[in-house]
DNA sequence: AAACAGTGCGCG
DNA sequence: AAAGCGCGCACTGTTT
């Protein structure tokens, strides 16, 4: 595998991204300790007290029995074998890893309908949470702040990492997990936390790649949502009909899956799987299942790549989704995508909009979402060093702090907060273009902020 | 004691 | 024909 900056340009950008990167990590983000330590403590007691209910479960009698001395509820790999060894819970062929050992994550195991094991995965998660992230950040932070490095040279795609801690995988999604650990980060006295993210950026690159008109449209008309229209097709709903789950359970488990490379299989069972999970209704509360049902759609299918999706089953209506969506709907990208892909056969070898060229073996999916992941970063990258400079000139007191690969997390001054807000919008999403050419799409940016003081957990929209 | 593979889970 | 992309970190269980 040979990767390199090939222009000029490239060079460049991973020079000044790395002077300004070290920056950011010189200036580190305020850790409340108080509520470090609170949360700690808090979140102990969790865990033993829930773990002392779950001793007098029947599993854990079992797994007493079996491991004796040796017992470890840390363990997934002992779960696992008092559960399908001495327990008779059947573990089906595609709930197992790779290497043949039954899977025991979140997934997998929530299926089997133990209170038990809920319980455990409920302590398991407190147990990562204390151990990666309160402890993680206790044991990292100095004098009061965070220091996270961020490297360049570390990802195929020429994204960014972070390490010591990680500062890109904080928390978020599970509302009580994020603000377990949010509300330690903090803004520096007179501050207020920033963050400001790129609007689908992924999406945007991609467009301007593979340039198809119906994927531009989405993007210019504001009236057009993608992912809502997609709901519709995957659970036949009318576009009223489509709730904010259903757009959601579109988005995450048919669009993005699809552009990735993901293939109607393994959607239609994700598809399938959060109309439970998610409750997804009609507005009138009849659940998605049931209108399937109306519509001639009763089962799910055996989704088995080896045998034919059969009429009826939810696998087939999702194939013939997923054909409209790559002939019809996005014909053009599909085209793009064959034809980057060739050329790449052809010569060994691509070249990303920024200038950055790959070469050596990769699959198709390598080769097709490379080039989008990469640049939709460079875009933030290009904006953070004009970003950094420009507080730097001015003498600002307010300081990038973080990235997470499309967004910029900087401690504002509360009397900079217009100003800084101001540039930053003008650098994403007018400078930048003019800058690059390629970028055919509007750019759009959204802020979060937080109140003087607060917590990174306390961030509120705020309109540019 | 240190290194390694395998798993699982957090994020974009 | 093949069948989601990219990371870092903690922990278990085994090997060196």
């Amino acid at each position: 595998m040979k990767c390199r900056p090939t222009t000029k340009d490239a060079y460049q950008l991973l020079h000044d991204g790395c002077m300004a990167l070290a920056d950011v990590e010189s200036h580190g983000i305020k850790i409340d300790l108080v509520q470090l330590e609170r949360n700690i403590y808090t979140t102990s007691k969790r865990i033993e007290k829930l773990t002392a209910r779950n001793t007098k479960s029947d599993v854990c009698k079992t797994w007493k029995k079996v491991f004796g001395r040796s017992t470890n509820f840390g363990s997934r790999t002992q779960l696992g074998e008092v559960l399908f060894s001495h327990m008779g819970y059947e573990c089906k062929d595609e709930d197992r890893t790779k290497t043949g050992r039954p899977k025991a994550d979140e997934e997998t195991l929530s299926k089997l309908d133990i209170p038990f094991v809920q319980q455990y995965l409920k302590v398991e998660r407190l147990k990562k949470a204390r151990a990666t992230y309160l402890r993680g950040i206790q044991k990292a932070t100095m004098d009061g702040f965070l220091h996270p490095v961020f490297s360049l040279h570390l990802v195929r795609t020429y994204r960014s990492s972070s390490e010591a801690p990680n500062f890109q995988n904080i928390p978020i999604r599970i509302p009580w997990l994020g603000k377990l650990i949010r509300t330690c980060f903090i803004a520096r006295p007179h501050h207020q936390l920033v963050e400001i993210d790129y609007s689908g950026i992924e999406v945007c690159v991609s467009a301007c790649m593979h340039k198809d008109p119906r994927m531009i449209e989405y993007i210019k008309d504001p009236t057009k949502d993608m992912h809502r229209d997609m709901a519709g097709e995957c659970y036949i709903l009318r576009t009223k009909q489509v709730s904010k789950d259903s757009r959601f359970s579109a988005k995450n488990g048919f669009v993005f899956p699809e552009f990735y490379g993901d293939w109607f299989n393994r959607c239609a069972r994700s598809l399938w799987d959060n109309i439970t999970n998610l409750h997804l209704t009609l507005p009138d509360g009849t659940s998605l299942r049931e209108h399937l049902k109306n519509k001639g759609i009763n089962r799910l299918g055996p989704c088995d790549p080896k045998e034919k999706p059969r009429p009826g089953t939810f696998e087939k209506h999702i194939q013939e989704v997923e054909n409209r969506f790559w002939n019809e709907r996005f014909r053009v990208y599909n085209q793009w995508k064959q034809d980057w892909f060739r050329e790449y056969q052809r010569t060994g070898r691509f070249t990303m909009a920024t200038g950055f060229t790959v070469e050596g073996w990769y699959g198709k999916n390598d080769v097709i979402n490379y080039p989008i992941q990469g640049p939709a970063f460079h875009c933030l990258l290009w904006s953070l060093i004009r970003l950094n400079n420009w507080l730097k000139k001015k003498r600002m007191r307010s300081r990038i702090v973080g990235q997470i690969h499309d967004s910029i997390v900087a401690d504002v001054h509360k009397n900079e907060l217009e100003d800084y807000l101001h540039m930053a919008n003008k650098i994403m999403t007018q400078r930048l273009p003019k800058a690059w050419p390629w970028i055919i799409v509007p750019l759009e940016v959204e802020a979060d902020v937080s109140p003087v003081g607060g917590s990174w957990y306390d961030k509120k929209e705020m309109k540019i």
